[in-house]
DNA sequence: TTCCAATCTTGTCACTGTCCAGATAAGGCA
DNA sequence: TGCCTTATCTGGACAGTGACAAGATTGGAA
């Protein structure tokens, strides 16, 4: 045991453990490849042959991103009543619980140019996320009348823009003088939408 | 003239001219503190009496982003009718356009570990832009019978919010099946909002 | 005119990502 | 069993970066 394996054995996941750990203490801009490298015990040129460059490390720690997001809606919506305000209320929770609890991870998930939208398994993870909040805005949809595909998509992205905004606001320090608690974001919009009469056309 | 003067004489603002044309062509990642300096015709070193260290030179751009941002804001205000939700929608398509103009700025106003928030100029400007909310947002909250402080932030935030999601899920490339133009955000919220019956408590 | 302080240059350092050649080990094949 | 191909990891190197230090240059005040 003294004696170090040549071989690591699992050196990717230890990379990623290793920087997902750096990442939430220093931030990306504490992120180094070597300082990876260095925490999982390894040469300074080791990662290279499962990260190719740093983006590929990133991209990695994102697709993690998206499915730790995923997880977190999921089981906040599980644990909410099944009525479409309750719904609604439970992700917007959920997505605002996420952003605070990995506030640099988050980040990292939606700053486009800081990882490779080529990648495959990253592309995969989001629209999976992406239809999870399209199925969570259905209910909310049908209550308002909306048929049109368009309409939905309008609803949808009206939603993700408000639980985004208030997210990105919240962990960049915009809205400190408030906790998170406060009850703004979905709840209110929900609040408001199912208490406005459907209109046909904007 | 073909002789270089040894002093610029406006080396401050050469450099921060530099530093912005670099930013939004290259973003962020690609803004060296050398290029800076290369672009502005001076040695590598230059800029250091200007600015000790990049955070400065950044912090000085994203100061400049607000009130850019601010000018902007208050243009398509102006140029909408006085009425609350006009001007809603016309902070929103503001707020949206400086955001699609000046993309890499944005990014970089909002991502705020990269600039110093104890920095006097770049509070000023920060909280000049957030006072030109709140008073955009008075008339909704007046329409709303809104009077108590508390629930007149939580609409600017909610406002705020919305305009702010959807101009960073725009810009990050999260929305581009959709022309900015299609009108979400917060037109559809302050329709939603006005045809809303007021309500006393949530 | 002289001198001081602000400004700019040159040189240097540690650190970073990336590339390269070579060492080491794991597992298939004889 | 022993060899050998391939994946994995090490150590060294290089250019580019931010930051620092020491010296050169200049404008303006005394």
């Amino acid at each position: 045991m003294t004696k170090k394996a040549y071989h690591h054995g699992n050196l990717r996941n230890a990379l990623i453990g290793a920087a997902l750990e750096i990442l939430e203490t220093d931030g990306v801009e504490g992120l180094t490849l070597r300082g990876v490298a260095a925490r999982a015990g390894v040469s300074h040129a080791a990662p290279a042959h499962h990260f190719p460059n740093i983006k590929s490390l990133l991209t990695a720690l994102c697709t993690i991103g998206f499915l730790r997001f995923h997880d977190m809606v999921e089981k906040s919506c599980a644990a909410a009543p099944m009525d479409g305000p309750s719904q609604l209320r439970a992700a917007n929770a959920g997505y605002l619980a996420f952003a605070v609890s990995q506030p640099e991870l988050f980040r990292l998930m939606f700053s486009t140019p800081a990882s490779d939208w080529t990648d495959e398994n990253l592309c995969a993870a989001s629209l999976r996320a992406r239809a999870q909040l399209a199925a969570i805005c259905a209910p909310a949809a049908d209550a308002l009348g909306l048929t049109a595909p368009d309409d939905r998509g309008r609803l949808e992205r009206l939603v993700w823009s408000c639980a985004h905004g208030h997210a990105h606001l919240l962990i960049e320090g915009r809205l400190s003088a408030q906790s998170p608690e406060s009850g703004s974001g979905i709840m209110d919009i929900a609040a408001l939408i199912f208490s406005a009469r459907p209109h046909a056309k904007p």
